[in-house]
DNA sequence: GTTCAAGGATTTACATGCAGCCCGTGTCTG
DNA sequence: CAGACACGGGCTGCATGTAAATCCTTGAAC
């Protein structure tokens, strides 16, 4: 029996106004619509959204939650979290701690998808990195380090990872807007590639920990240009 | 020059009603008067309260994120997260992971603060549990753990623990009203403590991962248990 | 010139009313 | 008797009004 091609992929969620309002909002920090520091305002963005404050509200929450938002107290205007080296920091050391746990639960777990996975989502971002496409790339390498976290089948460690996602994104986002070429080297993933699919996992954790080092002083080296441009 | 008495230990916050809610909704669930998988009814809550619904709102959204509240859907209703074994095992291994890299960010760091601080709360836990304190159990394990966590000085990871204690107390909290004395036994943290005043940072590891190993077994063996019980 | 205080403007936090969506129940039809 | 359908209760999600708190300006006193 053949199935029927599906209508939609997902199961046709309806999305609350909340969800939307998130998801808007978001896109709108990350995509430096509201850079850094930015005040944001709940009746001048609701009415900008053309939804009401109620569930806008909701969705600021959710993001002073994932940390990209920040509100120093209550009564306190809510503003874009600013860059910060500390932060940074944290970022990448985390980062580091959470992808090697990933690869020591999905390491028995390699599979023949894991590995396709792996490999087209290499290619895709070397295509976006061909193609100039700077917003892309920040996705396609987010999606090519999600790749172990999905195999890992580890749901607490997934939610984790989305977590620093969010973050890391905004520290890419702004380095992008800065500087014309932010994305990854064409080459920057290849060791990680063939570690991930061979046989030793101590040199994979070695090449986290260098990959993580290399993209840290990228981010680390980018605040502090900033920092002289904005202060002189 | 000595430093005035403070006033207070908190820079004295004014609480919203939301952050108020989230508190005792919080309270509620860990200890138990709200069960795994009970319902939570915007309206009722409310009222019991004596709040309105949109700060109560903002909070279950709260106890949503930290997962002690589950949502099945738009629409569907809120619940108190059940019991999971897979969660259990989730919730262990991740905090094996994040505790091993605690010690390492402290294990340079550790001064004298640090290790009045930890023998301060083992010395604090045993009393509860000498005292068969079942409640402070809970709370005095946590805050021993937590020790090493604040001396890591790494606000992220601080950020994962939360997220991860939330729900270890929700777990020990239901294995405490299971059965009489769910605390750990007086010399559990022994070597614990010993190791994290030592000097083999391999050593405290493999003590970490052992000391997570036995927590998770014991409680496996109570969802079990319990389960058996709800289906027999 | 500096400091402090009062008042208005702005913004968050809370309360309440209304609409839309599940789900259970009852009824009707085959 | 089984399945489908409609309808009502109860709950969540959304909109809007009100109160409280902070910030910033302004002005006067020192």
């Amino acid at each position: 029996m053949t199935a029927a091609a599906p209508i939609a992929d997902a199961p046709l969620v309806r999305v609350t106004l909340r969800e939307g309002a998130a998801d808007a909002l978001r896109a709108a920090v990350l995509s430096g619509r509201l850079p850094p520091g930015a005040p944001v305002v709940e009746v001048a963005l609701a009415r900008t959204l053309g939804i009401s404050r109620a569930p806008l509200r909701e969705a600021i929450r959710e993001l002073l939650e994932e940390g990209l938002l920040v509100q120093h107290r209550a009564w306190g205007g809510v503003s874009v979290a600013p860059l910060d080296a500390v932060i940074a920091q944290e970022l990448y050391t985390l980062r580091a701690t959470l992808e090697i746990f990933a690869f020591e639960c999905a390491w028995e777990r390699r599979d023949a998808g894991f590995r396709s996975a792996l490999a087209q989502r290499h290619d895709a971002l070397c295509a976006v990195i061909d193609a100039g496409d700077d917003e892309g790339c920040i996705a396609a390498e987010l999606a090519l380090h999600s790749v172990v976290y999905e195999q890992s089948g580890h749901g607490l460690l997934q939610q984790a990872w989305s977590a620093i996602r969010g973050r890391l994104r905004l520290y890419w986002a702004a380095h992008h807007r800065a500087h014309g070429r932010p994305g990854p080297r064409r080459d920057a993933h290849d060791d990680y590639i063939r570690y991930a699919l061979g046989d030793d996992l101590d040199a994979m954790r070695a090449e986290l920990r260098d990959h993580m080092q290399r993209g840290l002083f990228t981010v680390l080296r980018f605040i502090e240009d900033r920092k002289k441009e904005l202060q002189p």
